[in-house]
RNA sequence: GGCCUCAUCGUCUAACGGUUAGGACACCAGGUUCUCAUCCUGGCAAUCCGGGUUCGAUUCCCGGUGAGGUCACCA
């Protein structure tokens, strides 16, 4: 049964990049009908940013990524929190100890550092092995400890990268319990992933190198490594650096505040290094659980290109029904709207679907609605169609249009086209200047919905107002 | 510097050695009684370079070049 797990340190907020390790990792999972864990990596105390862990969960429930086992819900192999692991990784350290396969580092920070000097002015890789002391002190839990590794050369499969190698002089002596106590990453992620069954390691593109040390462990220890999976970074758009929280990379929760949908995100980040090999481009969490496979992830990096997820983003809400979007926009209306009924925003909420880029668009695009707009004339005299009328006879219009409305009981949004074509032929104008002039009167809105559509939500009331008060104005200049 | 990895339009990518190298985003042009958006149609645009192997290489091999990673008491 597929066992994965996502194991962040919580050092700060959630960026796409990590995100995405993520989501490949509940993918297979949740594709195996197997088991997704998240593990905490709470190991470098110096490093830890609090509220990272609640907002790492936070994150994860936002895309709709649900895990089985973790430190809010338990599980056979508790506890998720590496911190409170420290007895197990204690008890490891000892048993490598007694077969001779770990040992106290006698050296001090500064002989450590000459080391690396020499090996740097002789532009040699620095190895510690070649520094391995000969009777190295026993072992107190004050000095760091070290793997005494077995060089030799490693030829392995990564499920992403194929097949990989690696010479001797990758492997090293390096350290496993730190001088504070705590395991060292290296050290307690192949432990962990060990005791808690873990079948597939997804990580980044940074692993690969230390893979063979990790390869030498796993010898050391007895124990079969689990399938490797290798994925590529994420780059940023316009940077040849992986996308990094110190090269702008976003917190992935800032992204729900600006508007965008879990499923879009999720399929933005599912797509940017895998495909089906089909020419789909929009999938539903459905779709990607069933259709995803490691083996048809990337192998080279992807650039965050924001343009393709504001598309996507637009795919899938318009992709929802109104009732489903009317539950996601909750938080985003105009303050204008704070009185306005359910039923009302709905129908307000049909017209303006096929507008939203992200959720955010909203506000802007409907404040017209519920409350009067403040005329700018300037949108009439920049009009390319509107600026060549004279002042008459644009008021002549308006006049036309409020008398026809005047008259019309029809105010569905088919009585209007009908009461709308009759004034072209009243009025002999074109479409292109008889409507604009009535949009703008009242909307005063750089763009709106179909006229029609428009004025029969206003309703017959609003309109006649706005457009009596577009009218005086433009006599009087 | 050693070691490791990668390489198709600007971007994301497709193409079990045989295709006019396909699709999508972006961009440009046109269409849908007004605007914006949607939608539709069309356009622009790529196999890093050099050698092999082969009747035939984007594809296989070798060598360059370029990019990235790694050589932490960080993960």
């Amino acid at each position: 049964m597929t066992r994965t797990r996502f194991a962040p340190s919580p050092t700060g907020f959630m960026h796409v990049g990590g995100v995405r390790t993520a989501l490949f990792a509940w993918l297979i999972a949740q594709k195996d009908h197997g088991t997704f864990i998240l593990r905490i990596e709470d190991t470098d105390k110096a490093r830890e940013v609090d509220g990272s862990i609640a907002q790492i969960e936070s994150s994860l429930r936002w895309l709709g990524i649900d895990w089985q086992e973790g430190i809010d819900k338990g599980g056979p192999h508790a506890p998720y929190l590496q911190s409170e692991r420290l007895a197990i990784y204690k008890d490891w350290a000892q048993k490598l100890v007694d077969n001779g396969r770990a040992y106290a580092d006698p050296y001090t920070k500064d002989e450590l550092e000459a080391f690396r000097d020499d090996a740097k002015t002789s532009k040699q890789p620095f190895l510690y092995r070649n520094h391995r002391p000969e009777n190295p002190p026993e072992w107190d839990g004050s000095q760091p400890l070290r793997f005494k590794s077995d060089p030799k050369s490693y030829t392995w499969t990564d499920a992403v990268m194929g097949d990989l190698a690696a010479g001797s002089e990758a492997i090293d002596d390096f350290i496993l319990m730190k001088s504070d106590g705590y395991p060292t990453y290296n050290f307690c992620h192949i432990v962990d992933d060990m005791l808690m069954e873990i079948t597939h390691v997804l990580r980044s593109q940074e692993f690969i190198s230390s893979t063979p040390k990790y390869l030498n462990l796993y010898e050391a220890l007895g124990i079969a490594p689990p399938i490797l999976a290798t994925l590529p970074y994420v780059m940023a758009i316009d940077g040849k650096k992986k996308l990094g929280k110190r090269d702008g990379a976003k917190d992935i929760l800032e992204y729900a505040n600006d508007g965008y949908l879990p499923e879009a995100m999720m399929n933005f980040l599912a797509t940017l290094g895998w495909n089906d090999g089909s020419e789909q481009e929009i999938f539903t969490r459905n779709e990607l659980v069933e259709k995803f496979s490691l083996e048809r992830v990337q192998k080279s990096p992807a650039r965050f290109d924001e343009q393709r997820l504001l598309w996507l983003n637009g795919q899938h809400i318009r992709l929802l029904s109104i009732d489903d979007l009317f539950e996601r926009v909750r938080d985003f209306w105009p303050v204008s709207a704070a009185t306005a009924s359910d039923e009302r925003k709905k129908t307000i909420l049909a017209l303006v679907q096929d507008r939203l880029k992200t959720l955010k668009d909203l506000s802007v695009i409907t404040d017209y609605f519920f409350a009067d707009p403040t005329p700018d004339w300037n949108m009439i005299a920049e009009n390319k169609q509107l600026k060549k009328l004279d002042n008459d006879t644009l008021a002549g219009l308006l006049h036309a249009a409020k008398d026809a409305f005047e008259k019309s009981d029809d105010f569905s949004a088919d009585g209007i086209q009908n009461t709308l074509n009759d004034l072209l032929e009243t009025t002999g104008q074109k479409p292109g200047i008889l409507f604009s002039v009535i949009r703008l009167a009242v909307s005063w809105a750089p763009f709106s919905p179909a006229l029609n559509d428009t004025l029969s939500v206003l309703g017959k009331d609003i309109v006649l107002a706005r457009l009596d008060s577009a009218t005086r104005p433009a006599t009087n200049q």
